[in-house]
DNA sequence: ATCCGGCGCT
DNA sequence: AGCGCCGGAT
């Protein structure tokens, strides 16, 4: 009949034991050691280019950010320099990688922390959260990757691997994943653990060698909006504007829509949620990406 | 035809 | 809490 000093009502909690986290580092680092992915943003530390990598890393496959992440970078060597740019070339740069409202998010970061962080990326977690595009995941990702935080870091592939190598339940909170997660982080070596870990579930425990929950479904891309959203900015990447008729909106999207060969209410509808999103705006004559 | 996923808005 | 956003791989 000890009292307790603590009275814990859900002590649920996974305590993962000294030796049983050594060997989990041995045997991920170990691996990691041999069979580390070749990736650019890895052969930096610079805290921007690491944002960069995340912002695109957030939608795209690995292999088709390398291309981008590489000319991005050639383009805008510096935060500052990306600051300065116009929406419409960030758009191109970021023209096949999908997301677009993301590239501009990027770059009102990228003013944001020119304006207001003296061009540092910030240090901490609730700084970075309060900028356009990053949210829990993206600051853990920079404060592990570029600063070497002891932050957990933890995606889909991540938390796959934790969940099989530590046999948690499939449940499991993600705020508890967290608290498992962060005990687990090897002293100093956060960034090489997260990494360690993102090539493991890449490539050993993918989701087809693990038995993970359902996952969503994504709607057909054949008459959607997001087919026609993609349409009308690589129209507009070309062509510079859309002329607005004075006949109204309507007519504007008929005309628009006989070009594009897409279904008038659906090119009306996209410009609808494009305009929604910042991605394009109406002047009094035409339609163009923002300044 | 289906899969992949973090963020922001409602 | 749930939905919409992207385009290429498979």
């Amino acid at each position: 009949m000890q009292k307790k000093p603590k009275p814990e009502k859900k002590e649920a909690l996974p305590h993962i034991p000294l030796k049983t986290r050594r060997q989990l580092h041995k045997k991920i680092l170990t691996w990691y050691a041999r069979n580390a992915r070749d990736l650019p943003w890895r052969k930096t530390k610079d805290p921007y280019a690491i944002l960069v990598s995340e912002f695109m890393l957030q939608q795209t496959q690995v292999e088709r950010v390398k291309p981008y992440y590489l000319a991005w970078l050639s383009q805008w060597p510096t935060i500052t320099c990306l600051s300065r740019e116009r929406p419409a070339n960030v758009l191109r740069a970021w023209s096949g990688l999908g997301y677009n409202a993301r590239a501009l998010r990027l770059l009102q970061t990228a003013k944001r922390i020119v304006q207001e962080h003296n061009n540092k990326i910030p240090h901490n977690k609730e700084d970075l959260q309060r900028l356009p595009g990053i949210g829990a995941y993206t600051a853990s990702a920079i404060l592990a990757f570029a600063y070497n935080k002891p932050e957990p870091v933890i995606d889909t592939n991540i938390r796959r691997v934790l969940i099989h190598e530590c046999s948690l339940p499939h449940t499991i909170s993600a705020q508890d994943l967290a608290t498992v997660a962060k005990q687990l982080i090897p002293k100093g070596r956060s960034r090489d653990w997260h990494n360690a870990l993102m090539d493991y579930g890449a490539t050993v425990l993918t989701s087809k060698t693990t038995n993970i929950p359902p996952t969503t479904k994504q709607p057909s891309f054949e008459g959607s909006t997001r087919q026609a959203r993609g349409a009308i900015i690589r129209h507009l990447l070309s062509k510079g504007a859309v002329k607005l008729s004075r006949e109204g909106f309507e007519t504007t999207s008929k005309e628009l829509a006989k070009q594009l060969q897409i279904a008038p209410e659906r090119v009306a509808a996209a410009l609808e949620s494009l305009h929604n999103d910042g991605i394009i705006v109406f002047r009094k004559n035409q339609i163009t990406l923002p300044d």
